[in-house]
DNA sequence: TCTCACACCTTTGAAGTGG
DNA sequence: CCACTTCAAAGGTGTGAGA
C-alpha cells in the first residue's frame, strides 16, 4: 500500500509507461486503496502440458525464472488450458517526464445501437469462413496530438472464463471457459496515422472478421463459441509498427460491446435486431421483398387457405379460436410488427471503409425509427420489462433500467481514459485479498487460475450489467462474471496476433522485410534503427520484431501452422509476453469510481477492462518485448522473471514511446540492463532460431 | 453445436457516358 | 479531366437442412 500511495502515478490522469515494463497505476494504486484485487495479474499462457517444448537452456531460464519468481512474488497458477498466472513484483512508479502529451479521449460510434444489442445480450456469429461483427466497432477520437502518429488496434479478449448456454430464453454459466484461442491484435490498415488524420474520421473496424477455425490464416480474431468476448481499442502512440512493442498503449474499453460469440443465433431477439439493422441482411427483413416478407406471404397464405378450408369443412364456429391461435403464433414468430418499420440508417451502422465522412450519419441514426421500433420488436416478458427503453432506446435517459442502475455515473459523451499500468507487486497482489471476495461459479470454477476478483463494486457494476444484460438470472449477478477479461487473456503475440487490415496485409503480402515498410504507412521506409537492432530475424523479417513478423504473417495469410507457431518457438515469446500481460491482466477491478475518474495503466492488451459506464480506457502495453531482441522469443522472460523486468530495453531513441521505467525495480536503467538483456537475448534467439528451423515453418517470407 | 449451400442483398470498382 | 451513371463481380447475411 505504501508503495502505492506514493505512486505518482495515482495522481496522474495520464501517463506513459514503457509497454514492456508492467506498471503500478491508479488503477491498482485506487484499487487497493479502496480495498480492491489487485487488478493486474498476469497470465502466463503455457503451452498444453508437455507440449511447452523449449530448448534446455532457453526453455529451463524461462521456466526458472517464471517458477522462481515465486519469492518474488510470483504465483502460477492454472488457467484454463494451462495458462498460468504469476504476480509480479513491483515496478517501479512512473517518471513524471515519461508522460505523454497528448490526452485521448475516444467515443464509441453507434452508441445507442451497441446498447440496444446489450440489452439483449449481443451474439456474434462466428464463422470458420469468418463473420464480421455487427454492429460494427467504430469509434471516433479526439485529443489525440494532430502532429504524432498514431496505430490503432482493435482486439477482442475473453470477459470472463465462463463457457455459456442459450437456454430458458437467457444465457447461463454452463462451465468453465474452453482452453483459449490464439489471440489476435487487428491493427487498423490506415495505421499509422497522424493524430490529425485519426481525429477527422470515425475509425472503423468493421473489416475484421470473427472466426471460430483454429487454424485460420488470414489472420481473423478466433473465438470459441459460446463465450463471453469483450473488444477493446487500443490507441498507441507510435510513427512506426516496429516500434508497437515498445510503446504505450491506451487500451479503451466500451462495456457495451462485449458479446458471447455463436456459431449459430441463440437468441431470436438478437436475430431480429442483426435483420433490422444489417443492410446485408436486409433479404430477411419482413419489410420489403426479401426472403422472410416471402415467407410471410406464403404462410399468410397457406393459412389463409387452411382456414378457408376449415371453414368450408368444419363450419365458421370453430374457426375463430384456431384461427387466432394460429395467427397468433404466426406473428409473434415471424414478425415483430415493430421490425417491420423500415430500419434507419442502414449505412449508419454499416458503413463502408470510410467512414470519416459519416459521421453525420452516425449521428442521425439515433432519431432513427428504430429506436421504437425495435425495441418494441419481439415481445418477451423481457423486453416489456425494459419497455421504457422503447420510448427513446437511444436517448440518454437510456432508459433501461439496468442501464440506469449503472450508470449514475454514465457520461455517454466521454469515454473515461485510464491508462492501464503493467506494474504490479507480488504483494500487491497477494495483498488484495481484501474483501471483495466474491465469488462466483465461474470464479470457483477457474478459482485456481486466478486471483478471487474482487469485485465488489466493480463486480457488482459490471455483473450486474452484463448478467442484466444477458438476462442472467439474477442469482448470477454479481457473481465473477466479468472479472477475467484480462487474466484469462495472456498477451499472446504470435502467429496471427496482429492482423492488419485488408490494405494493409495486402502490402504486407509476402514480405516480411517489407512489413516494416507497411507500418510507415505502406511506404517502405524501413526503420532503420529497427533494422539496425541486433540479430532478430527468427524469421528472416530482418528489421522486424518476431511477434510483428508473426502477425503479419498471419495477416498475410501465409502458412502458419497454428500450433506450431503456436507452442515451440514462439511459446517462450508467448510466454514472457504474457506473463508481462498477464500483469495486467487478470482482474481488472470494475470499479464504477475507478473507472469513471481514474485512467488504469494496464499492461497488456489483454488485461481486462473495466466497465465503465460509458466507455473504458485502459493503457495497456504490449507485452515486453526487447528491441534488441527482436526476436521475440523468450528474451523477455528473462526479466526479473518474467516480464516485466524486462529491460525497459532499447528503444528507438527517436519513438515517441515512453521507454520510461515503469516499475520493475531493475528496470532502472537501461544501460545495464539492457547490456546483459540483449547478449542474454541474443543467445536464447540462437537457440530459439534453431527451434524455429527445426519447427520448419512458413511463417517467415525468408527462410 | 457446428457446417454448409443457398438466396438475397449491399458494396465495390471498372467501364461507359457526357460536359 | 472530371463527375456521374451503369453494371457486374465480390462479398456479407441469416436460413435451414444435415451431420
Amino acid at each position: 500500500m505504501n508503495f502505492l500511495m506514493r505512486d505518482p502515478v495515482i495522481q496522474g490522469s495520464s501517463m506513459a509507461y514503457h509497454p514492456f515494463i508492467p506498471h503500478r497505476g491508479p488503477e491498482f494504486a485506487m484499487s487497493a486503496m479502496l480495498g480492491h484485487q489487485p487488478p493486474f495479474f498476469p497470465a502466463l499462457a503455457l503451452p498444453p502440458s508437455g507440449s511447452l517444448s523449449l530448448p534446455g537452456a532457453l526453455g529451463k531460464p524461462i521456466m526458472d525464472q517464471l517458477m522462481g519468481a515465486a519469492d518474488t512474488g510470483l504465483h502460477f497458477s492454472s488457467l484454463g488450458h494451462q495458462a498460468a498466472a504469476a504476480h509480479l513484483r513491483p515496478l517501479k512508479t512512473l517518471e513524471p517526464e515519461e508522460e505523454v502529451e497528448d490526452d485521448p479521449k475516444v467515443h464509441l460510434e453507434a452508441k445507442e445501437l451497441w446498447e440496444l444489442f446489450h440489452k439483449k445480450g449481443t451474439e456474434m456469429v462466428i464463422t470458420k469462413s469468418g463473420r464480421r461483427m455487427f454492429p460494427p466497432f467504430k469509434v471516433r477520437c479526439t485529443g489525440l496530438d494532430k502532429k504524432a502518429k498514431y496505430i490503432l488496434l482493435m482486439d477482442i479478449v475473453a470477459a470472463d472464463d465462463c463457457r455459456y448456454k442459450f437456454h430458458n430464453s437467457r444465457w447461463m454459466v454452463a462451465g468453465k471457459a474452453d482452453p483459449e484461442m490464439p489471440k489476435r491484435m487487428y491493427i487498423h490498415p490506415d495505421s499509422p496515422a497522424t493524430g490529425e488524420q485519426w481525429m477527422s474520421k470515425v475509425v472503423n473496424f468493421h473489416k475484421l472478421k470473427l472466426t471460430n477455425n483454429i487454424s485460420d490464416k488470414h489472420g481473423f480474431t478466433i473465438l470459441n463459441s459460446m463465450h463471453k468476448y469483450q473488444p477493446r481499442f487500443h490507441i498507441v502512440r507510435a510513427n512506426d509498427i516496429l516500434k508497437l512493442p515498445y510503446s504505450t498503449f491506451r487500451t479503451y474499453v466500451f462495456p457495451e460491446t462485449d458479446f458471447i460469440a455463436v456459431t449459430a443465433y441463440q437468441n431470436d431477439k438478437i436475430t431480429q435486431l442483426k435483420i433490422d439493422h444489417n443492410p446485408f441482411a436486409k433479404g430477411f427483413r419482413d419489410t420489403g421483398n426479401g426472403r422472410r416478407e416471402k415467407r410471410k406471404q406464403l404462410a399468410l397464405q397457406s393459412m389463409r387457405s387452411y382456414e378457408e378450408q376449415q371453414k368450408k369443412e368444419n363450419g365458421a364456429s370453430d374457426d375463430s379460436s384456431g384461427e387466432q391461435a394460429s395467427f397468433k403464433c404466426f406473428g409473434q414468430a415471424s414478425s415483430p410488427a415493430v421490425s417491420t418499420v423500415g430500419p434507419p440508417h442502414l449505412k449508419d451502422f454499416c458503413d463502408s471503409e470510410e467512414d470519416s465522412d459519416d459521421e453525420s450519419k452516425d449521428g442521425n441514426h439515433k432519431d432513427g425509427p428504430d429506436s421504437s421500433k425495435i425495441s418494441t420488436t419481439t415481445g418477451d416478458g423481457k423486453d416489456h420489462e425494459a419497455s421504457p427503453a422503447k420510448g427513446h432506446p437511444f436517448g440518454s435517459s437510456d432508459s433501461t433500467g439496468r442501464r440506469t442502475q449503472k450508470s449514475q455515473a454514465d457520461s455517454r459523451q466521454s469515454p473515461i481514459t485510464v491508462i492501464s499500468s503493467t506494474t504490479r507487486s507480488g504483494e500487491e497482489l497477494k495483498s488484495p485479498s481484501l474483501d471483495q471476495s466474491k465469488t462466483d461459479e465461474c470464479r470457483s470454477i477457474s478459482k485456481d487460475s486466478f486471483m478471487p476478483l474482487t469485485v465488489q463494486t466493480d463486480s457488482a457494476h459490471m455483473g450486474h450489467n452484463h448478467l442484466h444484460n444477458f438476462g442472467f438470472p439474477p442469482g448470477l449477478t454479481g457473481q465473477q462474471f466479468f472479472n477475467h477479461l484480462g487474466s484469462a487473456h495472456p498477451f499472446l503475440l504470435h502467429p496471427g496476433q496482429f492482423n492488419m487490415g485488408g490494405a494493409f496485409s495486402n502490402m504486407a503480402a509476402g514480405m516480411g522485410p517489407l512489413l516494416a515498410a507497411v507500418s510507415s504507412g505502406g511506404v517502405s521506409t524501413m526503420d532503420t534503427a529497427s533494422m539496425a537492432s541486433p540479430p532478430q530475424s527468427l524469421t528472416g523479417a530482418p528489421g522486424l520484431p518476431f511477434h510483428l513478423q508473426q502477425h503479419v504473417l498471419a495477416s498475410q495469410g501465409l502458412a502458419m501452422s497454428p500450433f506450431g507457431s503456436l507452442f515451440p518457438y514462439p511459446y517462450t515469446y508467448m510466454a514472457a509476453a504474457a506473463a508481462a500481460s498477464s500483469a495486467a491482466s487478470s482482474s481488472v477491478h470494475r470499479h464504477p469510481f475507478l473507472n469513471a475518474v481514474r485512467p488504469r495503466l494496464r499492461y497488456s492488451p489483454y488485461s481486462l477492462p473495466m466497465t465503465v459506464p460509458d466507455s473504458t480506457l485502459l493503457t495497456t502495453a504490449v507485452p515486453p518485448m526487447p528491441t534488441v531482441a527482436g526476436g521475440g522469443g523468450g528474451p523477455e522472460l528473462k526479466a526479473d522473471g518474467l516480464v516485466p523486468a524486462s529491460p525497459a530495453v532499447t528503444l528507438d531513441s527517436s519513438s515517441e514511446v515512453t521507454s520510461h521505467s515503469s516499475g520493475i525495480p531493475s528496470a532502472s536503467p537501461k544501460a545495464c540492463a539492457e547490456k546483459d538483456a540483449a547478449n542474454e537475448l541474443q543467445s536464447i534467439q540462437r537457440l530459439v532460431s534453431g527451434l524455429e528451423s527445426s519447427q520448419d515453418r512458413p511463417r517467415s517470407g525468408s527462410p
